[in-house]
DNA sequence: CGAGGAGTTGAGGCTAGTCAAGGCCCGTGG
DNA sequence: CCACGGGCCTTGACTAGCCTCAACTCCTCG
């Protein structure tokens, strides 16, 4: 279960430094600084140099890549115990640019010590294995929401993963705060801007969630579980009648 | 460049039992033994234990989950190099199914072991931190395959990623010859697989590509990438000025 | 209080999904 | 060796759903 494994990262990489034990005994000169980021402030950027393992203490970002027609493509939204720039370890150059959504603060790790610190802190090395072990899981269901053909089927599977993520870190899994912007879920979800409003409109007509801007409260969890899961095949034909909701494409309410 | 990348990782686990020392001297009882799989029989299956990471030595697999509506969603081609239910270590369950697409080899690494043989292999931890890095980087390209609107330009970003990774492993960039189907592609891609038949055909109308079954030839991979680099709008409007290429939004570099 | 971005809603064109039919490749068995 | 069968692949016609463009409102922040 990838909750657990969240949970679980966050703990053995915050615990570590985050007042648990004020200094780990092996580990005089490694107390690690805590860097503030502002909103929209970037913290990583696509193509800078990998000298720093960021690990995501409190807010949240997004990880984007701007393609050369200036598109900018989203590819993940990040929270409290996930790595940003972890999957540049393995090329020493950032893939995507990390940009915060909120006011942040993040650990940073110096990659150039990542051996050493590794050697002196068992649960660091496994830490971040999990880290990065969840975050691929996590992109993995990135692509499920993207497979979905219809629009509300994607915002609703995109509701859940972020439900779950809330729920994993402690938080309500019900009501939604949504520090992204509806162009940022979009770009995740490969769909126009305007069709997410849409959605949004569509899904709460269903009587499955109640929209108030970015406020977002999941009415019906297990009712947006079930029309979520038809990969192919339109929402319409799904729900059947729960009580005597949306009927149709056209959708008259009555 | 996640292609290095690759074939370092690559490198530094295949190395280390495959013949270049017949038997490295802290490994006396670590001779790993080496798994046939035949085409189209499954390696691992979702939701089983995890308790063997492997390495793909040769031949190819994809990586799928199927939804509760009986849907195959492919997730991942992986080849040589790539360790398969790796994002199981996290969680100690294996995310999704792994099935062969030909005849393939794979090393096994016993997971409980896992700790005691990073101890003894200084290489292996960091092969293993490699692939992890490495197959997140792939996933996210996966992402953004999906993020383009138009069916030609999925496909196209597709045979440019293969053609990556066949040049990471030393093979022709040129000549493809693709071990998945058509409906395989299609899932990954989420599109229909009669789409996915149509966007090869326009991409061999416009000489792009060389498309003889599941022999693919890239013609002009400058060409595909020129294609390929617009996110929204569509294909048709793009190859219009081949010499003065994008000028659009804010970077004017000259 | 004003400006600008964010979000919503509407109209229309067009891509891609769906259904359907047929051809091709390849493994199997006579 | 060849005939058969069942997949895989291709192509066509129709239609549903989404992208585009556009106008307008709302929220936020300076």
């Amino acid at each position: 279960m990838p909750v657990a494994s969240l949970s679980e990262s966050l703990n053995d990489l915050l615990r570590l430094w985050d007042g648990d034990a004020p200094r780990s005994p092996c580990a005089g000169q490694t107390v690690l600084p805590v860097w503030r980021v502002r909103a929209g402030a970037p913290l990583l950027l696509e193509g800078a140099p990998a000298d720093l393992v960021h690990v995501v203490r409190t807010g949240s970002f997004k990880c984007q890549r701007v393609g050369e027609d200036g598109y900018e493509q989203v590819l993940a939204f990040l929270g409290p115990g996930d790595v940003p720039g972890i999957d540049a370890l393995g090329s020493g150059r950032q893939a995507c640019s990390v940009v915060a959504l909120e006011d942040s603060t993040v650990f940073a790790l110096p990659a150039r010590e990542l051996d050493r610190l590794r050697l002196l802190h068992p649960g660091l090395a496994e830490g971040l294995q999990r880290a990065l072990a969840h975050q691929l899981a996590d992109t993995r269901r990135t692509v499920e929401m993207m497979a979905a053909v219809a629009a509300e089927v994607r915002l609703g599977r995109f509701l859940l993963w972020l439900s779950e993520s809330m729920a994993a870190r402690g938080q309500s899994p019900r009501r939604l705060l949504l520090r992204m912007s509806r162009r940022d879920i979009a770009s995740l979800l490969g769909i126009a801007h305007e069709t997410v409003s849409r959605a949004f409109t569509a899904l709460a007509e269903l009587g499955l969630v109640r929209v108030e801007n970015r406020d977002v409260e999941l009415l019906d969890a297990e009712g947006l579980r079930r029309c979520t899961r038809a990969t192919r095949s339109t929402l319409a034909d799904l729900p059947a009648p729960p009580l005597a909701a949306a009927r149709r494409a056209p959708m008259l309410v009555a």
